[in-house]
DNA sequence: GCAAGGTC
């Protein structure tokens, strides 16, 4: 390239911060007339101007920034609206990108200024996300000016050295990587939106949700992150729902001497079987002397953490000081806003080896507290100094967070602000020391043959925990013991235990969970977690621990008895994968967007005809509502055709609450375009089917014989009236159709026989066990025993139905108990996971556990004992 | 009114 004319070019970053740093960076020497700062259309994101030479040639730099992503995905208009389409078809409704109204002032600050120049330079954060932005950008300032030269800056951190390196090295930005964004951006809306509208609108009105009073508006979202994030909480509640403590025994032995007491573990832990544990224990009475057989001592190491990343903070700080991970985010952006703290969203916990971190810990010793640790630190006699361990994982984008500031605290902070700062200070010098030293010795002894262990530990240098006050190192001295020597214990005791089961998820281990399976971004873990509590799904206790609510448990039993993972972290890893390959190119979006929303889809349909198991897991919580009679069909908004009338919206065959059925538009009260049918209809579905005697949109009102039997006759023997969809033609006089309404009595609903309504339909009595259970046509058994749940007699029969014939199940006979379970469900000596016998059932203890009264005939006895611990 | 991902 050669000299001449100078180039105007326009960089852009991510965020107003970026744009600030770099501008500060390139613009340190003195060729580039200094740094200019000027306002653009939006309030936040400046425009910097300086000079620069590339390669010789001369620039005319002007530097502004985006906030994060520039555009959204959404539906076209026309599906907007929760009833404006079933919700089936968002998996192929017309989607668009569009920059939505908070940030037109930043588009428009991009396409003046890039009308203006002749280079758009991109400094996006180098990950897959800042990919797409910058495309975004791209999109907007071509629209403005066609012929601009397009490059991108590749930086991993805002150190001089690396910035001019990437602005002499420019690059073309990665289609692919951002191509995967896309992708994921369209499933995620896709699946959200239909299985969002989908479970809200089938279960909100069906059931009293008393956990709100205003439970018309509660949102029952399903979400790629947030419902694997439910499942982990839920699956840690059942776990503990299902432990059954069990009772254990171990031998203790203790040993005082003039230097203290030692306490000696046995090393078969412990065995769950009495009689064995009893017998070992007297042969250790009866020969009770006990003799020395190794004596180590070793040193050991406690190493610091390594740099601090996002979930790190938040786990630490959830940990240290019980802060949410959405509240520890607020206080760190705060910190990270004032200049305080670096960059709060980061997966980096390694420090890039060009940081200048000698120089931070100097900014630190001035401060009252830790002051004298960081000249310590910086004393080469001291020793302390440890170059940081890294943990591994670099975003490429931003360091780990660390103090760039140095504060004894502000007048504005709160308690938060200052355990937060705290925390990223201390946290950094702990990542610069060296680790704690501890001399740890472990003595085994033999008593009768078996074997017992104590240890003890001293530590020699506490080095980095002298300032991470957080984190201590347990132990205790114990008397000095030499090999072969023999003593006779102070005590000996067989001591009795029960297993406990885990305890509920914590803050910090929810985020590790999260963490592990890939759900969600650093940026953005505390917002699922959050979600879950703003849905009503779960609840945090004072001590951090999450448990899922009804509705939260309901939603994931549902879901399980379809047989689906919806809840599992499995479908978002496959995404992962997916859009790994199309970063890496090995799959075409396409091909990953097309596989990928088949599977969703047919995974909707199959859990729309499921819909019967999620009403079930509700009702084992919730009363069924009586805001709607017939809840789930009169939900049911299938589009037949475009509306004739308002030529805007669609018509759409639903149920109203008395069960009529009504062909309207999704357009009312604007437009009141309605076909009412008759009351005899008791099922109605859209059809692809066209009528063949008259133009597309007849709604069955040229079948004369169909017309006659619902008008005249309405006793419903031809009861299923097919909708033509899909068509164009006029729709029948609504007047002439709203005529025809036989209000009167129709046929049942439920058994389509005339002479009562379905009201009072006497099959929907005896109905409300037989949907709930498989013993339909079911044969009855033979054996006989003590029901679970009420202790009357339960039977086992075998199944008759389609899906499970032949399968054996235990019902019980009370006509009040509706317990029932699957044979195959019950493991030995009649243990029932949890979730079997309630899920189907309306059990009313709703656990798992063990089935009281199950025959001793049928419990096979297990073996309990360890002996294998030599 | 719905997702998740950026960011103020």
């Amino acid at each position: 390239m050669a000299g001449g004319r100078p180039i105007r070019a326009l960089n852009v970053a991510e965020k107003p911060s970026v744009a600030k740093a770099v501008s500060g960076i390139l613009s340190k020497n003195p060729s580039s007339g200094g740094l200019r700062v000027r306002d653009g259309r939006s309030r936040y994101n400046k425009i910097f101007e300086f000079n620069y030479t590339i390669q010789n040639q001369q620039f005319q730099m002007s530097f502004t920034s985006v906030t994060g992503h520039l555009m959204e995905l959404e539906f076209e208009e026309r599906y907007r609206k929760w009833h404006s389409c079933d919700p089936v078809q968002l998996y192929q409704a017309a989607v668009k990108k569009y920059v939505p109204e908070d940030k037109l002032d930043i588009k428009r600050t991009l396409e003046e200024e890039a009308r203006k120049c002749q280079w758009l330079i991109l400094w996006l954060d180098c990950d897959r996300e800042g990919e797409n932005i910058a495309f975004e950008v791209v999109e907007v300032c071509t629209q403005a000016n066609r012929n601009l030269n397009i490059w991108r800056a590749r930086f991993s951190a805002l150190i001089d050295r690396e910035i001019h390196y990437s602005m002499q090295h420019l690059v073309r930005p990665n289609q692919l990587f951002a191509d995967a964004v896309d992708v994921r951006q369209e499933i995620d809306l896709r699946i959200g939106a239909s299985f969002t509208r989908f479970q809200t609108m089938l279960l909100r009105d069906a059931f009293n949700l008393d956990f709100t009073s205003d439970d018309k508006n509660i949102i029952l979202s399903y979400g790629p992150c947030q419902f694997p994030t439910l499942g982990f909480v839920v699956e840690r509640f059942w776990e503990i729902q299902s432990h059954e403590p069990e009772e254990f025994w171990t031998i203790n032995c203790t040993h005082n001497s003039e230097e203290g007491i030692a306490t000696f573990n046995w090393m078969r832990g412990h065995l769950f079987d009495y009689t064995c544990a009893a017998i070992i224990y007297e042969m250790c009475v009866q020969e009770s002397t006990a003799t020395v057989t190794r004596v180590r001592q070793q040193e050991k190491l406690k190493y610091p953490p390594h740099p601090l990343s996002t979930i790190e903070l938040e786990k630490r700080a959830s940990r240290y000081f019980r802060m949410s991970s959405e509240h520890t985010m607020k206080v760190a952006e705060d910190l990270y806003q004032a200049g305080f703290i670096s960059y709060p969203r980061t997966e980096t916990d390694c420090f890039s080896e060009r940081t200048d971190l000698r120089m931070m810990v100097q900014e630190q010793q001035g401060h009252p507290v830790w002051g004298s640790y960081a000249q310590r630190l910086l004393d080469p006699e001291a020793g302390l100094w440890r170059n940081p361990s890294g943990g591994g994982h670099d975003d490429k984008a931003h360091p780990p967070i660390h103090p760039t500031k140095f504060s004894a605290g502000e007048n504005g902070w709160s308690q938060d602000h200052h355990k937060l700062y705290e925390l990223v200070v201390r946290h950094f010098l702990a990542c610069v020391s060296q680790p704690a030293v501890g001399a740890e010795t472990t003595v085994d002894i033999d008593i009768a043959g078996e074997l017992f262990s104590a240890s003890g530990r001293m530590i020699m240098a506490k080095n980095y925990l002298d300032v991470y006050r957080f984190e201590s190192w347990g132990g205790s001295m114990i008397p000095t013991y030499n090999f072969g020597q023999q003593f006779a214990p102070t005590t000996l005791t067989l001591d009795s235990g029960v297993t406990r089961p885990p305890p509920l998820l914590s803050e910090a281990d929810l985020l590790s969970c999260m963490d592990k399976a890939g759900i969600g971004t650093d940026a953005t873990m505390h917002d699922h977690i959050k979600k879950l509590l703003d849905r009503f799904y779960a609840t945090k206790d004072s001590n951090t621990r999450f448990s899922p609510t009804e509705l939260g448990e309901a939603l994931v039993m549902g879901y399980d008895d379809m047989g689906y993972e919806l809840w599992k972290p499995y479908l978002r890893a496959m995404m992962e994968s997916d859009m790994k390959a199309v970063s890496m190119g090995t799959k075409s979006k396409t091909e990953v967007l097309e596989t990928c929303l088949q599977q969703m889809k047919a995974c909707f349909v199959d859990a729309k005809s499921n819909k019967g198991k999620l009403f079930e897991s509700m009702a084992v919580f919730f009363e069924r509502s009586n805001r709607s009679s017939i809840n789930e069909q009169n939900t049911v908004a299938e589009v037949v055709r475009r509306c004739s009338l308002c030529q805007e919206s669609d018509m759409v065959l639903r149920r109203k609450p008395d069960g009529n059925f009504m062909v309207g538009c999704t357009g009312f009260p604007h437009c009141k375009n309605v076909v009412w049918l008759p009351g005899s209809v008791s099922e109605a579905v859209v059809t692809t089917n066209i009528c063949s005697s008259c133009a597309p949109g007849c709604i069955g009102g040229c079948d004369d014989i169909l017309r006659q039997l619902v008008e005249i006759c309405g006793t419903g023997s031809r009861n299923i009236s097919s909708v033509h969809g899909r068509g164009t033609g006029h729709t029948p006089s609504s007047s002439s159709a709203q005529r025809s309404n036989s209000r009167g009595q129709g046929a049942c609903l439920y058994c389509r026989q005339t002479g009562h309504s379905s009201d009072v339909c006497p099959s929907r009595v005896s109905r409300g066990r037989n949907v709930r259970s498989p013993e339909a046509d079911a044969q009855e058994g033979e054996s006989s025993i003590p029901c679970s749940s009420c202790g009357a007699p339960c039977v086992l029969r075998t199944a008759n139905t389609a899906s499970n014939r032949g399968r054996k199940f235990y019902s019980c006979r009370s006509q009040e108990c509706n317990f029932f379970v699957w044979e195959d469900n019950i493991n030995e000596g009649g243990r029932v996971a949890r979730g079997n016998i309630s899920r189907t059932a309306s059990n009313p203890s709703r656990s798992g556990g063990l089935w009281q009264g199950w025959p001793e005939w049928k419990t096979s006895k297990r073996c309990r004992i360890c002996v294998c611990n030599r």
